[in-house]
DNA sequence: TTAATTTTGGAAATGATTTCCATTAAAAGA
DNA sequence: TCTTTTAATGGAAATCATTTCCAAAATTAA
């Protein structure tokens, strides 16, 4: 079965090798957990997700994983704050599925939002290009989150 | 002196009684302390800024004044990825000086822009209306940040 | 296969933030 | 002003996510 390039399971098999890392078990068995999932996982969130098919994968390698995945560009941190780091995959096996977030402060729910992201990724492209030259800054990346009270509590 | 609302020295008091909460010298001092820079205090930063003038107001009373803050709306807190929360106060005497972030991934420093801030904060607007609406959940703010390399870490 | 190098897990350390609780201070009422 | 009620305080101890350490194991290169 040949494998179309960003589309096979080892889509993220290049960039990890290009950058001098390994490719080991469990580093399969985080990214396969991401990717299994729209949910914000936290690093244990994602241990007690594998740690059934792979119980020989400590805390630690996930902590050490997760942070490899950021620098590389693979994953994206997020700080709702709920004290906890959580971690998406920028971009899956299938492409990117781009979105933005509105975060409940009340019950830290995250709810994840694609309307009218075209027009604001388009604004945002227009001044990464501006901010970059004016202030000779190589932006990689953005955030946007909107933040407020969710149905939930606002019925509280 | 009559004091111009939003304008005086104790701009904030209104909104603190209001909520129940009392006026206390911590309080103060921790607000004069926001109020006095446009930097981004983490809680010691700020314990350091007030102990001289203030050696009775401990680290704790900061934490729990700034949480206080954030829950009334004065103050933003952020995380810019270096382990500790910082805060901002989203108006001050003179009124808000709306701003967004530019976070270097390297060394963590934070560069303040107002470029295209209305382009900006005129789309949330809009988007905000819609979300609200859709997703039944009442915004109260927003974040932007943009990551990626300053000037200094470039030339490394 | 062997050598060189990275990656590993688990225990211990770290460090920001919270919790506890007896004491103090602010505000409201007389 | 004095008293009473209630909220706010600080300092020590606890918490808990994340890092650090290091000897052992796994991976790739020779």
């Amino acid at each position: 079965m040949p494998c179309r390039k960003g589309c096979g399971p080892q889509w993220w098999h290049g960039k990890v090798k290009d950058c001098g890392y390994r490719i080991t078990a469990g580093r399969e068995a985080i990214i396969e957990a991401l990717s299994a999932t729209h949910d914000h996982l936290s690093a244990e969130d994602v241990y007690a997700r594998i740690h059934n098919k792979y119980p020989n994968v400590g805390l630690t390698t996930i902590y050490r994983t997760l942070d490899m995945l950021v620098n590389l560009g693979l994953v994206f941190k997020f700080d709702f704050g709920d004290g906890k780091a959580r971690y998406e995959l920028t971009e899956g096996p299938k492409g990117a599925h781009h979105h933005h977030h509105l975060v409940c402060t009340g019950c830290k729910r995250v709810i994840d939002y694609t309307d009218f992201i075209d027009d604001e990724v388009e604004l945002l492209h227009r001044t990464e290009k501006c901010l970059s030259q004016k202030y000779n800054f190589r932006i990689d990346n953005h955030l946007i989150q909107f933040y407020g009270t969710c149905t939930e509590c606002l019925s509280k």
